[in-house]
DNA sequence: CTGAAAGCGCTTACAG
DNA sequence: CTGAAAGCGCTTACAG
């Protein structure tokens, strides 16, 4: 079925059952109702294609997650909370806003050159980038070409430093930064001086922001920082299990640990609780993102909540607005974090 | 950059540039060897609509994801870990395919008419709906006029009756009735006599399932079952509650559930022991699933676990040969399931 | 208010 | 082996 069927039948020309459809306001009532009764009868949809090879938008978003999780793992992202929040609560926000999302995963650099790939063959309206702060470089140059992009997680200073001309880039992520600063506040509050990092990825702008966050208030309160305490789990299960077997073979352990992330920490004490070291009794540990499993899991998990479903809203939001030139320009914007105070730190 | 720029530029017709980029062999090596050295110079990529307009392929496959979630949760989806694996490993398993994946996400039953929506406005080639085994006629009639649908989870048997000779539709799924019969089957091995049944949603075939399962293989060593101790928690985290709650209340418990997923048997563990009802000295508890979180609840889930992967890449495979008619007809795939023991199971 | 016509960027018989 | 041309199903100036 095609739009010239349903002009016949309504007796009237194609252009007529476009201008109905596109919602044109010089169409008589009378004349509107009779296309949409043609159209409703025989169930007619449009051709996307046509559409967008006439002229018009797909009314489709791209959503390219990064994923930062092992390599060797097979499954890879598959096992990736987080990041499964945010792709539902986007895939919820567009679909409900009359936008489709096409979903793909990125795995190496290479992968990022689909992203303009999937721009140029016209597959997408705008695209929204999640995950590690790789590229930058390239997706900048892809949205100063005219394609609305929004990053979530990627460091607003650093590229407003020199890209604030760009009309199509939208920024969006949470303040980590404050939230980390909370959480290490929070555990000298307890009473613990002697406190260890698990670290995240540095590539990702959390990952850096909650590594400043540390330094920053231990040093703040002149607490020294052994070299020993400061883990590199790479936001990665596997590298954190490594780290945190060594820090237990080693005998001396922090009374306390400031987990850049939830995962990492659900590892970390699974490991101790193998090894026999309490949590929270021997040992204090909070994380970072508050994900699902972090109130299931036992001792339920004390950590600084992301607020996801905000921050999918909002780049959806935003992004649609670039897209219809509604609202343009640079756009940067920042979510508090929240601490939620679970059963994994106790007083020194 | 279109066709028509790259042919003036490699000195040849659209139509040999076309020709190219369609692989066609009656192309000399030294003409192809050109027009793919200009394509790659500009980084040309054709323009997916007009391409399906001329008659190709969207290469996409839309994952329609029914979400089964509390109405009143408006998040919804949102945390789902079971269809959050599947989500990944059907994306996953498409883009190493070179299919793009459109992903919508289905709440009510008006959600369904999207589907038909979606083929008719030429979106995607194929279609892949996993959830509740709701609306199946409407699929059913979609496939049947041409638009290649798989469903994840459906009655074989049921759809199999009058629909043999569909040419469009593919079933993928697990043996989960023979899995569940191997979970009674092991509570009884223990020493369990009064088992209770936690049973999932009866609108979907795998609730259907694992419920059948239960019965028959109670009957099946004469163990009697206690009305009381049949719980209506229908993959639902809060009308699990309640129903755990009701039974707690009236203070005699069976040794042992067989719950038929790990959400509800998870909810179930944690209502337990905010009672002190210890598990599995007090109660042993088995799920269904084997979903991430299973491993990493204190105590670690025992379980049935569902083949996710493998279902997905079958399904994704299966679809792709009938969307390209390499394979046709009506095709019906299960997998075995797999015991995995842990922790909350301990003998009578 | 409305129709005829051009055009979007491809692909593919068709003819040579 | 290859180009000119028709056609895919829309939208939108244009003219009336």
């Amino acid at each position: 079925m095609k739009s010239e069927e349903i002009a016949k039948i309504a007796g009237v020309s194609r252009s007529t059952v476009s201008r109905v459809i596109n919602n044109y306001t010089n169409v008589p009532d009378e004349t509107k109702k009779k296309v949409l009764e043609v159209i409703e009868k025989y169930n007619y949809q449009p051709n996307t294609c046509a559409r967008v090879l006439a002229g018009k938008k797909s009314d489709t978003i791209g959503l390219f997650v990064v994923s930062i999780a092992d390599a060797e793992n097979p499954n890879r992202l598959y096992k990736n909370d987080y990041f499964n929040q945010f792709t539902n609560a986007i895939v919820d926000c567009a679909n409900s806003r009359g936008y489709y999302v096409l979903i793909n995963i990125i795995y190496c650099e290479s992968d990022y050159s689909r992203v303009n790939e999937i721009f140029l063959q016209k597959r997408i309206d705008g695209g929204i980038v999640l995950g590690t702060e790789k590229e930058a470089e390239t997706l900048i140059k892809i949205s100063k070409k005219g394609c609305p992009i929004a990053l979530i997680d990627y460091d607003a200073e650093e590229i407003r430093k020199n890209k604030a001309e760009n009309e199509n880039l939208i920024l969006v992520g949470s303040r980590d930064y404050e939230g980390a600063a909370a959480a290490v506040e929070y555990l000298i509050e307890l009473g613990h001086t002697d406190i260890g990092l698990l670290a995240g990825r540095m590539t990702t702008y959390s990952g850096r922001q909650r590594y400043k966050a540390f330094f920053d208030t231990m040093k703040k309160h002149n607490l020294e920082i052994n070299d020993q305490f400061v883990l590199h789990g790479d936001f990665i299960k596997s590298k954190t299990s490594n780290e945190v077997h060594a820090l237990i073979s080693k005998g001396r352990l922090p009374s306390a640990i400031f987990s850049s992330n939830d995962d990492m920490a659900i590892t970390a004490i699974e490991l101790f609780k193998e090894n026999n070291i309490r949590v929270p009794e021997d040992i204090s540990i909070i994380g970072f993102d508050n994900i699902t499993l972090a109130s299931l899991v036992k001792p339920s998990l004390t950590t600084v909540e992301t607020p996801i479903f905000d921050i999918a809203e909002k780049t959806v939001k935003e992004l649609i607005s670039n897209i219809q030139k509604t609202g343009k320009g640079f756009k940067s914007y920042s979510y508090n974090t929240k601490m939620v105070i679970r059963e994994t730190c106790a007083k020194k």
